[in-house]
DNA sequence: ATGTCC
């Protein structure tokens, strides 16, 4: 007694149907260790990752840690209507025109001018999705549950919708390989020249990572002769101030989206639904039960290097491009194909359930991926 | 996650 700290507060947010693997709240619990965290969440899709768990978001005091937010600084989901109809699709025909690996055409340091980004920065990969969990998808409307809402947002049965995971490609490993360089795991403490600067490219690969997005989406959609509007885009690996009690924190995000910034998709994987779904207003007042942060995603059942040898003695490689809701996925690259299989991620529906029941979030809308982009081999 | 690591 006496002191100052309370004691730091680990929560995670699943329900007993939620299998969630032991290393990962084991890795959460030692992050929550970390000096000045005051709180670690996580999220019902967490699971374990180097050190930090993925799905999970802390927040600390006098401390910002960077290698909490991890390589991929402003990765996140962006989602488009388009001008596509639902009634027309013509996915062979749409997949035989993509490819999003090249460098794009267009002049790249006039487009990032337009985020207020310097021209030479990163610019050969913008416009390119990168690898890993990374996707461009073409999704239908399922089912509306909230029909003013979804209206309010564009939502409607008759378009398709486009949905962009991506982040910062090689801007933000560049930036997470020079602070590990200089400092390794270890925080920077609130203020110093060293926090300031980090935030500054921090916030620097967040703006390059949504210019990517958004011509990903540009890239993506006039290939298919369309235009898209955007709904929504939102980074879920960050770190931002917030001001807490009266007093300064860092929040950190390690694939935890938002919950304080409106509605969005949280996406199974390529052969399940995924989920348009709206924050509750009373959890974004109400005490940072859950940092402030939702799940991103499904979240990894197994590893990677274990889903090959899980899948492959069942199933081929061709057997994974079209899914069982009847999705075409474009992924060339024997590796990726099995390590993003459906079968490699958790129940999204178990995932959306807890979060609904921790009364975080209702669900707006469910959301139907019929064309899924991977890589194209050139 | 990564114009990937020698």
């Amino acid at each position: 007694m006496g002191s100052l700290e309370k004691e730091t507060i680990v929560r995670v947010i699943a329900s007993d149907q939620n299998w969630i693997e032991g290393n990962a709240v084991q890795q959460l619990e030692q992050t929550s260790k970390l000096k000045g965290v005051t709180r670690a969440v996580g999220m019902p899709d967490l699971h374990a990752g180097k050190g930090c768990p993925i799905g999970a978001a802390f927040l600390s005091r006098g401390w910002m840690y960077p290698a909490l937010v991890g390589n991929d600084i402003g990765c996140g989901m962006g989602l488009w209507r388009t001008e596509l109809k639902a009634k027309k699709l013509k996915l062979e025909k749409w997949a035989a025109k993509l490819q999003l690996e090249d460098a794009w055409e267009g002049d790249a340091a006039d487009w990032l001018a337009c985020y207020d980004l310097p021209g030479n920065l990163c610019e050969t990969s913008l416009g390119t999705i990168g690898g890993g969990n990374h996707f461009a998808e073409l999704q239908a409307v399922e089912k509306i549950h909230d029909a003013d809402t979804c209206s309010a947002l564009g939502i409607e049965k008759r378009w398709l919708y486009f949905l962009a995971h991506s982040g910062s490609r090689g801007l933000g490993h560049e930036i997470l390989r020079d602070h590990v360089g200089r400092f390794g795991k270890a925080g920077l403490l609130d203020g110093s020249v060293e926090a300031t600067a980090y935030i500054a490219r921090h916030d620097q690969a967040m703006g390059w990572a949504i210019a990517n997005r958004d011509l990903i989406a540009h890239r993506f959609l006039s290939a298919l002769g369309s235009d898209g509007h955007k709904i929504f885009d939102l980074a879920h690996n960050t770190v931002t101030p917030r001001t807490i009690n009266g007093g300064r924190q860092w929040l950190h995000r390690k694939g935890a989206a938002p919950s304080d910034q409106g509605a969005l998709v949280i996406p199974g994987s390529r052969g399940t639904y995924s989920y348009l779904v709206q924050p509750k207003e009373s959890q974004v007042t109400d005490q940072l039960e859950n940092a402030l942060s939702l799940a991103h995603g499904a979240g990894r059942k197994w590893v990677r290097s274990e889903a090959k040898g899980r899948l492959s003695a069942k199933f081929r490689p061709d057997d994974f491009f079209k899914t069982d809701l009847g999705g075409l996925v474009i992924c060339e690259n024997k590796a990726l194909i099995y390590e993003e299989a459906p079968q490699a991620y958790k129940d999204i529906d178990i995932v959306i359930q807890d979060m609904v029941d921790a009364d975080l979030i209702r669900v707006l809308a469910v959301l139907r991926p019929v064309l899924n982009y991977k890589i194209r081999r050139r």
